[in-house]
DNA sequence: CTGTTAGCGCGTTCAG
DNA sequence: CTGAACGCGCTAACAG
């Protein structure tokens, strides 16, 4: 690689310092013009490439941010990323995405690279922290969409309870009283939220909630179509489903089709999220929007604002969710 | 942060020069074990980092790849990028994600990281390159699926005119006939060589490949969606469809859905890639099977040797696909 | 406007 | 087995 050539040959061609040739480089307005032209040529003629390294060490920044998920597979984190990216790239930072697979170890470990400098700030989306550390050892972090509830830390977040309700109220509005609900892992903050939205919507509707129609899932495609039969084998009926996301919605549809009932004639099913999966879904999935695009530029300028400036530990921005409706739900009782 | 605590505070506190705190750390089995507990102590005490950024600073590396994708929405990286990491991390490397959205001018901002040594090589999955890079400033680079016909680097692939070939011969066996294809984009050597092989099969089985029964695409589901209806308009009639990715087959189904048609009972329909897509879909669909996590594992491979020792230029291990038979398909003369 | 100088924190000589 | 000293490439501070 031409990477070999440094600042010092390229000042040695000029026949100026260093200095000089770091200043052309960096702020050019402090050069002469004929100066900084024939460093300029001189650079391109060696073909210098500044050492970023060396810059970032000499800075003790790196200018890099990594965006650390719950599980990589979930295409929800690509607008994210891509959000996340827009603002870091036109404020000069890198991006690095890493995958914590739901493993307290592996968010341990990505900390770590921050403690060590290789990034400047970690953005969790991730629900387990490792509770050995102290407060004192952490590095930059904010987080997206997830709580944690042993810090207090700069957070982007959504209304999970009330996007929750207006997900059911849409179901009780066409005239669906046997609401079941699929929902995440049950100790989890969000999940337990989106559950008491669930409720407070039946309740509300002068419906009294019925805790065998509450299933848990895993956000899994296998744990949605699990839970229809789970659903079933309780030999509660219902007409509507209600799923904690969209990849469990996609789950549930394939097995009630796979049952013999319709979507959304015999069963309306409603997701949350609205990734890819409400698209590819037969019939598309109504759902809750997540603007992840939106979620990714205000966490990623809260991390700005925490690396540059001071923000207060628990600053807070709440994003709007939307309903979307779809195909996938309708009036009750058209069998 | 505790990362202001430097290898010197440590060497002060124990009493030792910083030589021999670096040695505790990196070649335990030069220092004498009394030294070297010692130091340890100290190194908890102070709640020691070792500064990653002077680290590889010092040693011109940063033990970190990126891993440059075509366009991020598709969730078939997600998987390679799972392989990519199990494989760097067990050897020391970090893994970084960019997006190059079928950009070329992406791609050059990322191979200009690595020549700033941002990272040590890039691995690309990106049809697209900037061509005015001279082949002499390039850093280390490996490709995995995509074909740039302008350089020699190490490459992992696919047969990708066999997998369509099989494909393709799946539903000959089904005794379908007029069997359409969905490509990718054209002129890019990897749709090519999949339409090759839908003829070539096409043509060994003594059909005539008719060339309105060919649609082309972008991979996008509404590019699938799209295709269906250009099927229609051009009148010519086909019982099968074969598409050259997961994402427009499932967005055909749908398409052929809502003009109603049944699949598999009026068209059968084969994808590629087996991504998330084909389980989602309804039906489950048969597809080519590419092994994302393994093609991550072998790049990675390429990776490292190429950093580490001498590859040569031309390297290139081939993955083997395999067709995923589903619900999608059926026999021909059902209805 | 430009040059000189002093590190950033660590790994690696080379002596002892 | 250990310590002193150097330098990786660059930027910031201070002089001129």
């Amino acid at each position: 690689m031409a990477g070999s050539v440094n600042i010092r040959d390229v000042a040695a061609m000029a026949g100026v310092s260093v200095a000089t040739v770091s200043r052309t480089l960096k702020n050019p307005d402090l050069v002469r013009p004929a100066t900084r032209e024939e460093v300029l040529r001189c650079v391109a003629a060696l073909g210098f490439v500044p050492n970023a390294q060396a810059r970032h060490f000499r800075r003790q920044a790196t200018d890099t941010v990594i965006l650390l998920v719950r599980d990589i597979s979930n295409p929800f984190y690509l607008d994210v990323f891509k959000g996340v990216e827009d603002v870091a790239s036109s404020a000069g930072y890198k991006v690095l995405m890493g995958d914590a697979r739901s493993d307290p170890a592996r968010v341990h470990h990505y900390i770590d690279m921050v403690r060590e400098r290789h990034a400047d700030g970690l953005i969790l989306m991730t629900g387990s922290m490792p509770v050995e550390l102290d407060d004192a050892g952490l590095p930059p972090m904010v987080v997206a969409l997830e709580y944690l509830t042993t810090r207090h830390l700069p957070t982007v977040r959504i209304d999970n309870e009330g996007a929750a309700a207006a997900a059911t109220r849409h179901l009780l509005g066409l005239g669906h009283t046997a609401i079941a609900h699929l929902s995440g892992p049950v100790p989890e903050v969000m999940s337990v939220a989106r559950v008491a939205g669930w409720r407070r919507a039946l309740v509300e509707a002068g419906v009294p909630p019925d805790e065998r129609l509450e299933v848990r899932g895993d956000y899994s495609l296998a744990s949605g179509e699990a839970a229809v039969d789970a659903l079933y084998d309780r030999g509660v009926p219902f007409t509507a489903l209600f799923a904690s996301n969209d990849e469990m919605a996609a789950g549930a549809i394939n097995r009630l089709r796979a049952r013999g009932k319709r979507v959304p004639e015999d069963v309306s099913v409603v997701g949350f999220d609205d990734t890819i999966f409400a698209a590819v879904c037969n019939p598309p999935l109504t759902t809750i929007r997540q603007p992840q695009r939106e979620i990714g530029v205000e966490v990623m300028k809260l991390m700005i604002e925490r690396l540059e400036g001071l923000l207060a530990p628990d600053a807070t921005v709440v994003v709007p969710t939307e309903l979307v409706v779809r195909a996938s739900t309708a009036p009750a009782g058209q069998r």
